[in-house]
RNA sequence: GGGCAGGUGCCAGAGUGGUUAAAUGGGCCUGACUGUAAAUCAGGUGCGAAAGCUACGGUGGUUCGAAUCCGCCCCUGCCCA
């Protein structure tokens, strides 16, 4: 059973403000003004925004953790806005790219937005009154208003607020001038995000901007700009960049991103994601990725060695259930039971399956089905890996990867290397 | 608009007519060891059973043969205007 929003809970019990809460959970790696942030929060309702980038149809791991503060300060009883950078993404944030972004197409760019749309309800409460008293949160698409800008009032009215200097001194803009060149449009992103925060501050009444550290710059200067154009006081606040203990980026697993749309990563491999992380960075990514409060958080990291595979499960369930609710963590939790607790069984149903028909299966190889599986991506490095001893069929080595495939039964279970499991189904007619 | 230097595999970066599917490093994958961890050591890393095919910005040539030479085009960086 995930326990519920504990930590925050706690928090408030123990006369905790939003602002401690994030610092002691990790979140905070800058704040721009933290006296006048507590104040704010301490006096009403706050409301907070986190832009996201619809350049993929999927939110990924990386954006979690902006969706976690965001949630958090809900369960504090503040007012979230999600954003979706529907016209940003037009732009192109050249924050720590080493080149320029491939550009997409405003069509992709509404239909991932569409499709990233549930995703936010899992961890925001779109209706309100969830924890208590909190406000509903909000979506919004910064498209809305982006598009509609003219430029010469634009340029008069917020780009006369920019200072060239300043901005060619900023270590995202020197970085790329120094490497790759900027082009205009990408040099025009901080203002379009800037202007963002003035008009939510505006319109939505938002004093506070929140996102990664790379995007540091870019929220200050709304926030300077808030204070430019209409003597507002906003507040920017940003996390760490993640980075797990061997140095690799949150979220990449095998290389590719960890999805939270389970069409892209099961949510089996999902919950296997978080199992298999290092040991050195379970205390962190429990404090960071569930409401597990501190206590139990201490209780199940003090173990060391194996034991520490507890507090890995705790996330695994606790980070699942999260992003797919609970029947997914079950169902990852059985099949992960099943093919690791011992022998593996293959009949347990929540066992990620590719079914293959009959017809199909008759005039396949072994490597074949490998690839069918997902698990390779071409024949010839099944060959390589069968070589390698990395393919199993049923529990057996495969030596001869190019004979037909003739398994014993309707299902066979393959694997991969040491733990990526798929079973193939054949089906008939 | 002018001058110069470039565009190579996931990334960085060699190669400047054949023996180059392309050095080297990083990344990634696998094996051994282990705890579905880390560290360490070893192997692998375009597709294809093979013949062969595809690949060095695009395109058209030269040549028995081109990533390598020539023409045109596109793109990037630096300098000048």
């Amino acid at each position: 059973m995930p326990i519920a929003a504990d930590a925050i809970t706690e928090a408030r019990a123990q006369g905790l403000g939003p602002l401690d809460y994030l610092r002691q959970r990790g979140y905070v790696q800058d704040v721009s003004d933290p006296e006048g942030l507590r104040r704010a929060f301490a006096e009403g309702v706050v409301t907070a925004y986190v832009g996201f980038d619809p350049t993929a149809p999927s939110l990924h791991a990386g954006h979690m953790l902006g969706m976690m503060m965001l949630a958090s300060l809900q369960r504090f009883g503040h007012r979230p806005i999600a954003l979706g950078g529907g016209g940003t993404a037009l732009v192109g944030d050249p924050s720590g790219k080493t080149s320029t972004r491939a550009i997409v197409s405003e069509a992709e760019i509404r239909s991932n937005l569409e499709r990233i749309l549930p995703q936010f309800a899992r961890y925001l409460d779109f209706e309100g009154g969830r924890w208590g008293g909190n406000p509903p949160a909000l979506l919004l698409n910064n498209a809305d208003w982006l598009l509609e800008l003219r430029y010469i009032p634009f340029l008069r009215d917020i780009g006369r607020y920019f200072s060239v200097n300043e901005m060619l001194a900023a270590e995202t803009y020197r970085t790329r001038l120094e490497s790759t060149g900027l082009n205009f449009v990408e040099f025009n992103y901080r203002l379009v995000q800037a202007y963002d925060f003035l008009h939510l501050f505006r319109t939505e009444g938002c004093a506070l901007q929140m996102g990664g550290s790379d995007q540091w710059g870019n929220i200050t200067a709304g926030v300077e700009l808030i204070r430019k154009a209409d003597g507002g006081h906003a507040f920017a606040l940003v996390c760490p960049l993640l980075t797990t203990a061997s140095g690799e980026k949150m979220g990449k697993s095998e290389g590719n991103s960890v999805w939270l749309d389970p069409e892209l990563t099961t949510p089996y491999d999902f919950y296997q994601y978080w199992i298999n992380v290092d040991d050195a960075d379970v205390v962190r990514l429990l404090r960071l990725y569930t409401f597990l409060p501190e206590k139990l958080i201490v209780e199940l990291t003090a173990a060391t060695g194996e034991g520490l595979r507890e507090a890995k499960r705790t996330l695994a369930r606790e980070v699942t259930a999260l992003a797919h609710g609970q029947d997914a963590v079950d169902a990852a939790e059985a099949a992960s039971r099943a093919l690791f607790g011992g022998a593996p069984d293959a009949d347990d149903p929540n066992i990620p399956t590719t079914e293959i028909s009959a017809g199909q299966a008759a005039e396949m190889t072994v490597a074949d089905v490998f690839v069918v599986a997902g698990l390779v991506a071409s024949r010839g490095e099944a060959r390589r890996k069968a070589v390698e001893g990395a393919l199993w069929l049923d529990g057996e080595r495969v030596a001869e990867v190019d004979e037909p495939f003739r398994p014993g039964a309707a299902d066979a279970l393959l694997r991969f290397g040491k733990k990526r499991y798929r079973r193939i189904r054949i089906v008939f007619g």
